[in-house]
DNA sequence: CTGAAAGCGCTTACAG
DNA sequence: CTGAAAGCGCTTACAG
C-alpha cells in the first residue's frame, strides 16, 4: 500500500458511509448491522488501515504508553529488569518509552516534566543517585497530582506513596553474611561502591546485624568504582581477611582480583560472595557465589503493576517484595 | 499545581484572550504584541502550562518519537549501542521507544505495524536473526512508504534501501586472524554462535581470507550457544589447536573454558581473541584480547542519521561503518 | 495586533 | 440501523 496511511475519511468516501459508521464497525458496535460491517471490515483489510493512535489517544486521553525511567542498561541488573518489563508490557496493548538518567536528577525531573502531559499513562522508575541525595521528590508528586500511575522498583522512596517493588537487601546480606559465618570465617569484609544508595545502605545493615549477633567487628570499605579495587589491595595488605561480600558488580570484581594480586586462594583463603550477573558468575574463575536478585521477576512484577493501577484507576498502592536468593559456587 | 494539567483553554478564560493568541504567544510568534506575550506567558509559567505533546503530534503529523527495536538488551552489544542512541536523543526533542523482539520476526513485523501509524516517526533497527533467515522484508518498505525514516545498525539488509551504519567485519577479522599468524600461530580455529546472522558470516569471511592468504587450513566450528563449549572441548582433545577466535561472546566465553578445562595455559599454549565486553574482558583470566566494536559510536551515529533523516525529509540514505579495532590483552 | 474558523483523525452522545 | 455534530488540545491560514 503506497503512499501515506489511510485514514477513515478516506476510507468513507471509498464506501459511501459515513465516518461514524465506519468507526463503529471497526469497533465492533452493535449499532451497525452486520451486512455493513462485514463490508466495511472487508475494505478496511484491503486498503491496509491502522487507526492512528494518537488520535485515539487525543480523543480518549490515554496513550497505552508507559515511560520506564531508569540511570543505565548496562548495568545487568537494569538490563534484566527492562528485559522483564518488556515481556509483560509487549503481551500487553502498552508501549514503553525508556528513558535513561545516568543517574542525574534534572535528567530525571526533565524526562518526568517532559512525558507527563500526554505522552504516557504512567512511570515505571528507578530512582536516580542524585535524586535520593538531594531528596528532591517532587517531579513524582505533580505526576501523581496530574493523574499518572506511579510504580518504583529497586530504588524506592519510602515517602513516597506509590506503587513499590523491592528485593529484602536486608535480610540476603544478613542470610549471606550467616552463610560466611557458618563455615567458619570470621574476618568478613564489606566492600561497597554504592554507600551513597538506599539499597545500599539496607543491604550494609542487614550484615553489621549478622556480624553483630555473631560477636564479630564488622569491616566496612567504601569507595567509588574506580578505586574500589585499590582500597580493598590495600586493607588485605595489612589485615586479616577471610571472607568478603561485594555489595555490587563493582565492588565484587575488585574483590575478587585484589584477592588474585594478594596471591591468596579463593575459596580457602578467602571466600567471596558477590552481585554479579549469573552469566558473569559463570564466567569468572572460580565461579563466583552471588546474591542473585530475580532482576527479571522484578521487572515483571512492577510492570504488572503499573497496567493493573492504570486499568482500574484505583488510588491504592501496592508494594511487592521479590526475595534475592543465594547461589553457591565456587568462591565460598 | 493539583489536579490535571492546565490547557490553553482554560489558559484563556483566565486571561481573557483568545486561544489562538494565546498559541502565538506561547510560540512566541511575532504577530503578538511583547505586552500581551509577557501577560500570558508568566500566566502560563504560574499555572506550570505544558502543551499537550499528542495534540501537537497529531495537527503536526510529527510525533518527536523514534522507535529503537533490538533483538535484546542483555547483550552488552546492544547495551551499549542503546545507550549511545538515548545519549544523542536525548539532546534533541525526541524520545525513544524501546521495543525488543526476542530474535523473532513475528514480534518485529507487530512492532512496525502497531508504531507506524501516528506513533513514531522513524525507526532505528538492528534485524532480528528470524528476519534474516526468512528474508521478509515487506515490514521495513512498508513504513518506509508511509513516510517513516529507516536506519539500520549493525544487523543490516543490503536490499532494503535505508540508512545504515556498520561495522567492517570482514576486515575487522582478518586484521585480528593476521596478528595471530604474526605471533607464530598457524593452528587457529574459529568458534561461532553467529553462523546464521550476516554479520557472522561477514566476519568467517575475513577469517577464511586471511587464513587463505597464510596458506593455512581453515577450522570452523558452528554451535549455538548451549553446546559451544563441548563442541569446543571435543575438538581440543583430538587437534592440534594453537589460537582461536571467538565470534561471539557466547563463543569466546566456551573457548576460555574450554582451553581452561584442556589444562593447555592461554595465551603460551593457545592464543584468544573474542568479541566481549569491555567490562567483561578486564575481569577475566586471563584478560581477554577483543576486537572491540565501538557499540556507544555505532548507537550514537544511527541515532544522527534518524535525526537528520527525519528533520531534512530527505531520501538519500546514508551508509556509515564504524571500524571496529582489535584491543590486545593478556589472552594472545 | 487580536480573534474566529477550520482541521489534524478519531469517538460518542444524540437525532432521525 | 445510519449519520450529523461536537469535541479531545492544539496550530495556522485568514479576517478584521
Amino acid at each position: 500500500m503506497p503512499g501515506s496511511n489511510i485514514t477513515l475519511k478516506q476510507l468513507s468516501s471509498i464506501l459511501g458511509v459515513s465516518i461514524s459508521t465506519i468507526s463503529k464497525a471497526l469497533n465492533d458496535s452493535h449499532e451497525i448491522s452486520d451486512v455493513t460491517k462485514k463490508r466495511i471490515v472487508e475494505m478496511a483489510k484491503l486498503h491496509n488501515y491502522q487507526p492512528n493512535k494518537i488520535a485515539v489517544g487525543l480523543k480518549s486521553g490515554k496513550t497505552n504508553t508507559i515511560a520506564v525511567v531508569i540511570p543505565s542498561v548496562q548495568n545487568s541488573f537494569f538490563a534484566r529488569a527492562l528485559y522483564g518489563i518488556e515481556s509483560l508490557i509487549s503481551e500487553t496493548n502498552f508501549n514503553i518509552i525508556v528513558c535513561l538518567t545516568k543517574e542525574s536528577h534534572a535528567k530525571e525531573v526533565e524526562t518526568f516534566n517532559m512525558l507527563s502531559n500526554g505522552v504516557v499513562d504512567g512511570f515505571i522508575v528507578a530512582v536516580s543517585e542524585e535524586t535520593q541525595n538531594l531528596q528532591s521528590y517532587d517531579h513524582f508528586t505533580n505526576v501523581m497530582e496530574n493523574g499518572k500511575s506511579v510504580v518504583m522498583f529497586d530504588r524506592v522512596i519510602d515517602s513516597v506513596n506509590c506503587g513499590k517493588v523491592t528485593t529484602n537487601d536486608f535480610t540476603a546480606l544478613s542470610e549471606a553474611t550467616q552463610t560466611l559465618i557458618g563455615s567458619e570465617r570470621k574476618h568478613i569484609v564489606l566492600l561497597s561502591t554504592i554507600h551513597k544508595l538506599n539499597v545500599g545502605k539496607q543491604r550494609t545493615q542487614g550484615y553489621i546485624k549478622a556480624m553483630n549477633t555473631a560477636g564479630f567487628p564488622t569491616v566496612i570499605l567504601e569507595s567509588d568504582a574506580e578505586h574500589a579495587g585499590a582500597v580493598m589491595a590495600d586493607y588485605l595488605s595489612s589485615n586479616p581477611v577471610d571472607g568478603i561480600i561485594g555489595l555490587d558488580t563493582d565492588a565484587s570484581l575488585s574483590a575478587l582480583k585484589a584477592v588474585r594480586l594478594s596471591g591468596r586462594q579463593i575459596p580457602k583463603d578467602v571466600a567471596v560472595i558477590g552481585y554479579v550477573s549469573e552469566r558473569m558468575a559463570h564466567n569468572l574463575t572460580p565461579e563466583l557465589t552471588t546474591i542473585n536478585q530475580h532482576s527479571y521477576t522484578i521487572g515483571n512484577a512492577a510492570a504488572r503493576m503499573i497496567v493493573e493501577s492504570i486499568r482500574s484507576k484505583s488510588k491504592e498502592m501496592q508494594q511487592v517484595v521479590v526475595s534475592s536468593t543465594l547461589s553457591v559456587r565456587g568462591s565460598s
